[in-house]
DNA sequence: ATTACTATGCACCGAGTAA
DNA sequence: TTTACTCGGTGCATAGTAA
């Protein structure tokens, strides 16, 4: 599936670099931030850094000719000598992987969710449109939800991580009967998109699918300038 | 150099996993954790996971085994569906990525290295024997330092860090005249070993060299029951 | 639909070595 | 001593496919 390959760069649009940076590359700028080539030049020999990264000195050779190639790190080349330091491009490459580890053990109250904006009523609209769920909504979330909702697509991998949602009680908006028909209780959370205040909502007895549904005070659409297959970042606390 | 590997693994005791989880597997195993695999169970496809790696099904599969045979992750694999979870082993190979990280991010003012306890009369505990240093050091640092001097031995990596004590001025023991004979000036860092306050302290005219020597109030060796050869981690304050 | 085998190819590695 | 080339081996990747 190449396909997955072009998305996932979509997916980081200000890292035009990742494509020549793979896990290996990024732990040898890691390990040359570590030996301080991120503040200044660092002078070190290749075998050196090789047997620091516990590979020969010819891999570390290669490893810092491909690494200047993707303009990653700069070189400056003497006789016997060169000094290496890690350029601006290099040191955004190793701030986001150092974001996606304190993602993981800093953040593990919140999911962040990556998708596209799409169209499409989801049954959170319709609950949104019962004034029961409505009255409950602004209680507990502290505002009135617009009565539309924003439908955020995500792929498989990312709709996995609503599992996380599970073992969250969440803010519950209790079912009710009206006009014979029965209403099951909602699950809300609290949710940030582009810095705005917003919540996503999930019938309690369902089981997870590719789209998540959220509300907001306003219409996030024309607040936030949102199109159809805009990619979003979605943060969900739990 | 098959060496480089072994002493790699000797300085890093506490990673029996190391040596079958390479950049890749970290990588992959980072992804998981990010899907929310580090907490609970995480019910994902090979394929799932693949895309979000920017691989095929057939590479996240394989990954997979490979993750599981090193003891990082535990699956439950039902007819059409598995179901993955980090071990306790994978979170601390992932904590101790996650600690090189912030150590470059937030540790911008330390300095952590890595070397041997080794033997032999350096430069610093002679200037450690002159009263002049003596009683500048006292003002300075706020303690009397022992006589010795404990040395540690450094292998090339390591040894550039020190690179990065040329920026900064440190503790300066102004030199002196004695004797007929001409002391220089000599640089000092606070500096930790085992969580026991010290000194590192350096000729300021010296080009960096593979040892250093670190000076603290009582005896080292005897407080942290240091022997020749141990591996000691030093944390030195820029 | 899954997972994961086999086969094949590419990329990375280390040894040897040139400059 | 350095860096970095070529070359041959190996390990990781994908395609195809079985279960």
């Amino acid at each position: 599936m190449l396909l997955a390959r072009f998305r996932n760069l979509f997916f980081l649009p200000s890292n035009p670099m990742a494509q020549f940076m793979n896990p290996i590359l990024i732990e040898t700028l890691k390990r040359i931030a570590l030996l301080g080539g991120a503040k200044r030049e660092l002078e070190i020999s290749s075998s050196a850094l090789g047997s620091s990264l516990g590979v020969s000195q010819q891999a570390a050779s290669k490893r810092l000719i491909d690494m200047e190639k993707a303009g990653a790190v700069r070189r400056g080349m003497s006789v016997k000598r060169q000094r290496v330091k890690i350029t601006e491009s290099g040191i955004r490459e190793l701030r986001r992987e150092y974001l996606e580890y304190r993602r993981i053990f800093e953040d593990r109250n919140r999911i962040y969710l990556s998708g596209k904006a799409a169209s499409g009523v989801g049954e959170g609209r319709y609950y949104m449109s019962q004034n029961e769920y409505l009255e409950q909504f602004g209680k507990a979330l502290g505002f009135e939800p617009y009565h539309g909702t924003l439908n955020i697509d995500l792929d498989d991998a990312e709709a996995s991580k609503l599992q996380s949602l599970d073992a969250s009680e969440g803010i519950v908006l209790r079912g009710f009967s009206s006009g014979g028909r029965t209403f099951g209780d909602v699950k809300c959370f609290k949710a940030k998109i582009k810095g705005a205040e917003c919540a996503v909502i999930i019938p309690k007895r369902t089981h997870y699918r590719h789209m998540v549904e959220v509300v907001a005070a306003k219409r996030l659409r024309e607040t936030l300038g949102i199109k159809d297959g805009d990619i979003l970042e979605l943060m969900i606390e739990i």
